[in-house]
RNA sequence: UCUCCCUUAGCUCAGUUGGUUAGAGCACCUGACUGUUAAUCAGGGUGUCCAAGGUUCAAGUCCUUGAGGGAGAGCCA
């Protein structure tokens, strides 16, 4: 009998395949066993029928166990109302490794639990969908800067010395000596770009920054392309095509994945087609503290109508509760009965959220207000910078203090950087950071006395300025954070097989 | 490092002002139902109420400390 993956049933409807999988869930009526299977590539439903297979094999699926491994015989037919659009008559069903009580069943379950199960519970739907994404996003990632003449390049793991001062190492021996865990590749992609022309590194940082947040990871995989010859204003034109690039490619080959995830894709066309929002330091202060609208509207005036919404979808939903509530003690059947009881939980946990909203918002405000002049964006102002636009929002040329001591001065004025980072829409921040890099030798040994690096470790450094120097920019890109967004997963711990996170070093 | 919240059955949770024998759904098993979409319906039993100490006639419930987890701030991609 030949065999087939589900992703390839289109090939044989009307013939009989066999498919190697697993035992996602099951229903059953007389005579009739319906079993939800997977095999990687998609889902199928395979019907068995009591007529059709005989006694022996219909007790073989009446008895199977969720999870269980099977290889399974039937004739493949169209049926749009099932998940993927086929379905399979059974004709034979081997087992061939039982699952005995599967411990994550197809009911809510906690973040812990599901943490400490994490081996198992990449095989669910969900998981299975932002894993998929996360494959072609990776994919179109290596297309994109290939195709726009880029060399890819593995920058080292071990490091010897700090890139930025400031944030956290691992620590770890290196024969006698003390190495580092990389936290970026981005001096050595310097040096690469000067022999390649554009490079870029794709792989993992290491930071232990002591965050629980949605947004950090104690391992990450990044992207950092560098271009020799680009000043800044290069530099944002090529992030901006390419995350247009990224949106539209994912869009085409994942939609069955964003059904799953329940992603609502249409925001990506208007990132496609639409400029991105390019903000001076400057203006982007101005906008958060509401001296400047947007669309004739200010940051606060916006937020403070996002409030009346939140306070009144938490009335509705506090009716909605109470009347499914007095539905319930009227009396109604079971079945009813849970629905509601259903319906009650998920408007509870909805009310959650929005009395977090609703705690959260007044806080935004006031942090806007209030903002610094030439302090760094916090995630709040991200969140709200982002929240005028709805298109991911470039903003650059920063006070120098709050950047990195590569980046360049601005010429015209010293106090500035040309950084830029970009945020992403919907509440996710910063997705990229990037720049031009300074050129001047005297400028940048000075940087590194302010910072208080070790000299020494950047000589190799300093011999790019030295030798040949030219402008050049690039940035970094998270991955996770990255596919956290365009999945619009609430916590950047399933974007990732295996996350490493404060507290968290297994499974 | 700081602030707030949580910890009750294998899992998700309810448990009133402290008061008799701590409950429900799911999972599991048995049966019913010839097209189910988290199928449904009937029946079947399970607890170190996170730990230690305290208040009280009486603690799952109140207090203190500790452990584990979650959300946020700082920091960052």
């Amino acid at each position: 009998m030949e065999k087939a993956r589900i992703q390839d049933l289109k090939d044989f409807i009307g013939k009989e395949v066999t498919i190697n999988g697993w035992l996602t869930n099951k229903r059953s009526g007389k005579g009739l066993e319906f079993l939800i299977i997977r095999d990687g590539s998609g889902f199928l439903q395979c019907v068995v029928s009591l007529d059709n297979v005989g006694e022996e094999i219909f007790q073989r699926a009446k008895t199977l166990s969720q999870e269980s491994s099977i290889e399974i015989t039937g004739l493949i037919l169209e049926d749009e109302r099932q998940i993927g659009g086929f379905e399979m008559q059974v004709s034979d069903l081997k087992v061939i490794g039982a699952a005995n009580a599967y411990p994550i069943t197809n009911k809510p379950h906690g973040v812990e639990f599901l943490m400490d199960n994490r081996h198992l519970w990449l095989r669910s739907r969900r998981q299975w969908a932002i894993m998929r994404v996360r494959n072609r996003l990776i994919f179109a990632i290596h297309n994109f800067f290939q195709q726009e003449g880029f060399v890819q390049m593995d920058a080292p793991i071990f490091t010897g010395n700090a890139v930025e001062g400031t944030t956290t190492l691992f620590g770890t021996e290196f024969y006698d000596e003390t190495a580092y865990l990389t936290q970026s590749g981005q001096l050595y992609g310097e040096a690469m770009a000067m022999a390649m022309g554009k490079i870029y590194t794709f792989g993992p940082t290491f930071r232990a920054e002591k965050s629980k947040t949605r947004r950090h990871l104690s391992e990450f995989w990044m992207i950092e392309p560098e271009m020799a010859f680009y000043n800044n204003e290069m530099n944002m034109d090529l992030i901006e095509k390419f995350i247009k690039y990224i949106v539209k490619t994912v869009k085409e080959q994942s939609s069955f994945e964003f059904s799953i995830l329940e992603r609502d894709t249409d925001i990506f066309d208007k990132i496609a087609g639409e400029k991105f929002p390019r903000l001076t330091y400057d203006q982007a202060v101005r906008i958060l503290r509401g001296e400047e609208k947007v669309n004739g509207k200010t940051t606060i005036e916006t937020l403070e109508s996002d409030f009346k919404n939140v306070l009144r979808d938490i009335e509705d939903k506090h009716k909605a509760i109470e009347e499914a509530e007095k539905e319930i003690k009227a009396g109604v059947k079971k079945g009813k009965r849970n629905y509601l009881q259903n319906k009650i939980d998920t408007l509870k946990n909805e009310i959650k959220d929005l009395e977090e909203r609703k705690r959260v918002i007044p806080q935004w405000i006031e942090s806007a207000q209030n903002f610094k002049y030439g302090n760094d964006l916090g995630g709040s102002d991200e969140t709200v910078l982002t929240r005028m636009f709805d298109l991911p929002v470039m903003v650059y040329n920063w006070p120098h203090e709050v950047k990195a001591f590569y980046m360049k001065r601005d010429e015209k004025d010293p106090n500035l950087a040309k950084g830029v980072d970009v945020l992403a829409p919907e509440g996710y921040g910063e997705i990229v950071g990037g720049g031009e890099r300074e050129t001047d030798l005297d400028l940048l040994i000075g940087k590194i006395h302010e910072h208080k690096l070790p000299m020494e470790a950047f000589e190799w450094y300093l011999d790019l300025r030295r030798y040949g120097s030219v402008p050049h920019a690039g940035f970094g890109l998270g991955l996770e954070r990255m596919v956290a967004w365009i999945c619009k997963i609430k916590h950047i711990r399933e974007t990732i097989p295996f996350p490493r996170m404060y507290g968290r070093l297994f499974p």
